[in-house]
DNA sequence: AGCCTGCCCTGCGAGC
DNA sequence: TGCTCGCAGGGCAGGC
């Protein structure tokens, strides 16, 4: 799924379309998402006006006039495509994806004109719920939720507070959002060779000079992750189709056996919490 | 409490 | 060609 610069990428392609909008219709075709989707979900959101559209972690939060939130996460597979705007074809995106997987439409009444924003997931692990827009940090969501890595939230001091109560791996630290949100797979393997830290040692261990180092690696490479576009694996595309690019930048995601761009020692690839890590056992300690 | 495993679901590529 | 297996960007519940 889309990670924090995924899901950044999909908010600044959707937000055009959908700030502003008027919601005129919404059509539920499946309600079983990751969870059930919340009772009246179409009728609570026709007529209502979307204030904004932000992201908190991976999730892209949706205010709207009626006073409530639309919550959105896109689990592993979920993609938005937008028909309308101003395209001479009258299409903004055409989906490549299967329209049996098209889950949830949204037809607007936005400030480029007329517009259907559709959510297609094939895996079905993505959510949308409806929360009070004056709950937010209390809700399920976001109760516990660690800070925004770009934001002034995130503070140093703090993370390696965090890291020295935790006795995980600290990859697994990394990808627990209650420490810092938005990180996964990919870029806590990232941030980790960047950092030169080695992933299966412990966090509490990897407090200090290497925790101020990580700190500044997990800023570097979502910013330069979010200025790429996101990475494009399998089925991630931007709502306009456009390709994120940073996946050519991997120094260790996904590269098992190719040469690590520090020191060209070998890439190893070890299975962390059921999942795989992708590291160099040369430059990373 | 922290930590780990299994599981939700579909699709795809590798290997036979 | 067609199959089976393993694996995939997440996060929750339930076990210890």
């Amino acid at each position: 799924m889309p990670e924090l610069p995924e899901v950044e990428t999909v908010r600044r392609g959707l937000a055009p379309f959908m700030v502003g909008a008027r919601i005129r219709r919404v059509e539920a075709r499946r309600a079983d998402l990751r969870f059930p989707l919340p009772r009246d979900f179409a009728a609570r959101l026709q007529g209502a006006r979307i204030e904004a559209l932000d992201r908190r972690g991976k999730y892209l939060v949706a205010p709207l006039s009626a006073g409530e939130s639309l919550v959105m996460h896109l689990g592993m597979s979920g993609r938005f495509t937008v028909d309308g705007g101003d395209r001479p074809d009258g299409r903004y995106y055409a989906a490549g994806a299967d329209p049996r997987h098209d889950h949830v439409v949204f037809e607007l009444d936005g400030p480029a004109g007329p517009a259907r924003v559709v959510y297609n997931d094939p895996r079905r692990f993505g959510l949308m719920d409806l929360v009070p827009s004056g709950g937010l940090d209390r809700c399920r969501h976001f109760a516990g939720m660690g800070p925004e890595p770009l934001s002034d939230a995130f503070v140093a001091e703090t993370f390696n507070a965090a890291l020295k109560a935790r006795a995980a791996p600290i990859k697994a630290a990394l990808l627990d959002q209650r420490i810092v949100a938005g990180i996964g797979n990919i870029y806590a393997c990232e941030a980790l060779h960047r950092a030169g830290v080695s992933p299966r040692r412990a966090a509490r261990s990897v407090a200090g000079a290497r925790g101020m180092r990580l700190w500044s690696a997990l800023r570097a490479v979502l910013r330069e992750a979010i200025e790429a576009g996101g990475s494009s694996l399998r089925d991630f595309a931007a709502s306009d189709g456009a390709l994120g690019y940073f996946q050519h930048r991997f120094r260790v995601y996904d590269r098992e056996g190719a040469a690590c761009p520090v020191c060209r020692a070998p890439v190893r690839r070890i299975v962390q919490s059921g999942r795989s890590t992708f590291y160099c056992g040369a430059c990373q300690r």
